[in-house]
DNA sequence: TCTGGGGTCCTAGGACCC
DNA sequence: TCTGGGGTCCTAGGACCC
């Protein structure tokens, strides 16, 4: 008897947890994103589903959705409040079974030989009673189909779709419904005269690595398949980077505030290194020009370290390799640790 | 009035070495 | 005068996801 996996998606995450401390915001057209001031630059990270309405998502510019929906809510996104609950979900998914972590929101959950239809109703009425919110469970043959499967369940519903089912469900389907293949990718795909999942499932591998390479492109095949591993790993997550990424609210043209504001950056990535308890072995810097060009330089430290000077230091070698000096929107460093 | 911030993984090209 | 092939490391960029 094969395992199932089940996949668990809270639902609208962020706007509920902002609801939850804030009961008179229910009902209401909520909107988090940026630091709350829909007048600067910024996008929106969660909107709840009164806001949807207006046709405000994930990832709208953050003016734009004040146009469509003056009346909203609009909340600085609180990081922290939003850790502290998802590691509550967390804490409580774990009475289930083996939990892989995938966001704030999401996770993979292997609960062994109980039956994933009755496991599913009960994780929901445990996560209800724990925390007060809702989630969507997807039930696979492998993560892949979990996955998939929770977005036919929202919101707080169970959805299951397996080997059986996969191309009753999404044969005609596009093929960026898979996870993993966005935009471009179908975009590449369609040229080949590929549009649909069962079209894409056909392809000979040989054929899709042609165009994608030896590993994306049978990787793509299978995908379509809706084969992927059904392993649900348990095991604490080790970055293998972190950065500080920051956008001006006015075009920085004084090349001497850059490299200010990049040591800066690097300063406080530092400190991150510094709590992850392992060393850095590569600085990258990002530079976003006011025309939304974006473009990096790395530097390689000489030995790895977690020195917030020598961080500093390589971000500005890695600075000096910026010959276009136009008006820059966004900055970014980001510490690479060794494997 | 455009277009965040945090990440991961893969590719491709050049350098360099044998 | 010509000049193969393989392997590894480094770097920049592309694509995707939440």
């Amino acid at each position: 008897m094969s395992r199932w996996v089940l996949h668990v998606d809270l639902d609208q995450f962020i706007a509920a947890v902002e609801v939850l401390r804030r009961p008179e915001l229910a009902g209401r057209p909520v909107v988090v994103g940026g630091d709350g001031d829909p007048s600067k630059r910024g996008v929106v990270a969660t909107a709840s589903y009164e806001a949807r309405a207006f046709g405000v998502h994930s990832g709208l510019p953050l003016r734009t959705a004040l146009k469509r929906c003056p009346d909203a809510v609009f909340l600085p996104v609180d990081k922290p409040a939003y850790e502290a609950v998802s590691a509550d979900v967390m804490q409580t998914l774990r009475e289930f079974g083996t939990v892989e972590v995938l966001g704030w929101d999401e996770a993979f959950l292997d609960v062994g030989d109980h039956d994933p239809e009755t496991t599913a109703r009960s994780i929901q009425r445990r996560v209800r009673a724990a925390t007060d919110l809702d989630c969507t469970v997807g039930i696979g043959e492998n993560k892949l189909q979990a996955k998939l499967a929770t977005g036919f369940g929202k919101p707080a519903g169970v959805a299951t779709l397996t080997y059986d089912s996969w191309f009753d469900v999404l044969g005609e389907s596009s093929t960026d419904a898979l996870w993993g293949v966005g935009a471009k990718t179908a975009k590449k795909l369609a040229e080949l005269g590929i549009h649909t999942v069962r079209d894409l499932a056909t392809t000979h591998p040989d054929d899709v690595a042609k165009r994608f390479g030896p590993t994306i492109g049978p990787w793509l095949v299978r995908v379509a398949r809706g084969v992927a591993s059904a392993r649900v790993s348990g095991e604490p997550w080790l970055a293998r980077s972190r950065g500080k990424e920051f956008t001006y609210q006015h075009d920085l043209d004084d090349w001497d505030e850059v490299a200010r504001e990049v040591a800066r950056l690097a300063h406080e990535v530092a400190g991150e290194v510094v709590a992850e308890g392992r060393p850095a072995v590569r600085v990258v810097v990002k530079v976003r020009h006011a025309p939304f060009f974006t473009s990096t330089h790395g530097h390689k430290l000489a030995e790895p370290t977690s020195d917030a000077d020598a961080l500093a230091a390589a971000a500005l070698v890695a600075l000096a390799r910026f010959t276009d000096h136009r008006p820059v929107r966004l900055l970014g460093v980001r510490a690479e640790f060794g494997t």
